[in-house]
DNA sequence: GCCGAACCGTACCGTACGGTACGATTGTGA
DNA sequence: TCACAATCGTACCGTACGGTACGGTTCGGC
């Protein structure tokens, strides 16, 4: 619901970025998924998109900043999925959960995502690291958000209760993602039970609301540490 | 406390490797650890290591058998911790599985493990993504057998219940690393709570004994899924 | 119809790296 | 002492890439 407006801008101001940048970032974004960062060379960009390499390096400056830029076009292009309205229900609020979770769970598997993540990691190990910044600023960032707006709308109902939301997120962002995440990002291939989102994230809540969810008919003993 | 014996082997047989190659790698390791993949070129390890780029390719073929040489070495180096003897009583086994928590934490964040992984990571953009197979079987499925037979001995002296081992194992590995390990590859830093890791890792099995301890006074539910 | 800006395609430059070749050095067994 | 193997240090080669330069083309404004 924050995030209303700013849908039809889909080939115009996109993360400021004229059309035909759009474009360019569109091949190279295709191009990283298909070949890796290996694959990312700059003559490779411009000819995939038809451009010239000084336009790429007018546009974006230079290699680095062109990577920022397939970053930054990227996040631009999925924005944080607008969470409709806040649920009123105990059901509501943990088919919600689970609609997150499976989100989630989905998103982090994507090709995309996984070759962003890839390339941001691999070059993590310089000195700055500025895309891995950039990487959690516009993807990890926005997630924690849309979570923690659903955890203390769940909180304030009643339907959950913890003392830190950074805590209670990390827990339900653990119980979703396991090791999927790091095994995918190192080559690894989901098996058909772990590929089946809908029951990983079912499953994921289920165990997020046995440590997080209200006293019923058990003993009382939440989390205190 | 748990990984006594295998110390001596030091400049030994180490993984297959002659003490003269061990060293090399050694160099190689050092060189990943401060400066990333792209410090790793066959010259400048060659002169850190005081030896000719022919010995290097000699011994280890080409710039990727290096590469894995570096992975394999380092996993031989710390070697599946004995996981002493198991435990006989509820206190013992809570303890050896805070104990498993704490390694697995300080394990992954640090220098080499991190610095290995991302450069596997980067690899596995690659067609065939082998640094990315080296780390997990090397790494990973290691750490999975320590838990497994862990897990196993509470499971058969009731401490724990559960039908699917490796499911167990994969919520365990989701409640103690929860986002910590990929925000580390990305060059994202853990703020103070996060870096108690004691603290941390006791907090997850209490978690974990929420979802799969015995049933005491609370109701009975555990997973079925 | 003319002008200038933006842009394309291509050629070009310097450098860094993977990989190879080779002479010099060291150490070891006969 | 000699021969031989292993290794070192260095020089060398080809290639791929980041980055720049330049002539030709398109296109909107006047």
């Amino acid at each position: 619901m924050v995030q209303a407006a700013l849908k039809k801008a889909d080939t115009e101001s996109l993360a400021n970025f004229t059309p035909r940048q759009n474009a360019v970032l569109e091949k190279a974004l295709g191009l990283l998924v298909k070949g890796g960062d290996r694959a990312l060379t700059t003559a490779r960009i411009a000819r995939a998109a038809n451009c010239s390499k000084e336009s790429l390096y007018k546009w974006f400056g230079d290699r680095d900043g062109l990577l920022a830029a397939v970053v930054t076009y990227q996040a631009s292009k999925v924005r944080a999925p607008g969470s409709g309205q806040l649920p009123e229900t105990a059901e509501a609020f943990r088919a919600q959960l689970t609609g997150f979770a499976f989100d989630l769970l989905s998103v982090l598997s994507g090709d995309v995502s996984l070759a962003l993540n890839r390339l941001a990691i691999g070059q993590a190990s310089k000195d700055d690291a500025q895309l891995g910044r950039l990487v959690l600023e516009r993807g990890r960032k926005v997630i924690g958000l849309r979570a923690g707006t659903l955890l203390e709308a769940g909180r304030q109902r009643k339907f959950i209760q913890y003392d830190d939301q950074q805590a209670a997120f990390r827990t339900l962002y653990g119980l979703i993602i396991r090791d999927f995440h790091v095994r995918q990002l190192l080559g690894d291939a989901l098996d058909a039970r772990e590929s089946d989102f809908e029951t990983q994230a079912s499953s994921a809540i289920d165990q997020f609301f046995k440590l997080y969810g209200p006293d019923k008919n058990r003993a009382r003993e939440i989390s205190q540490t």
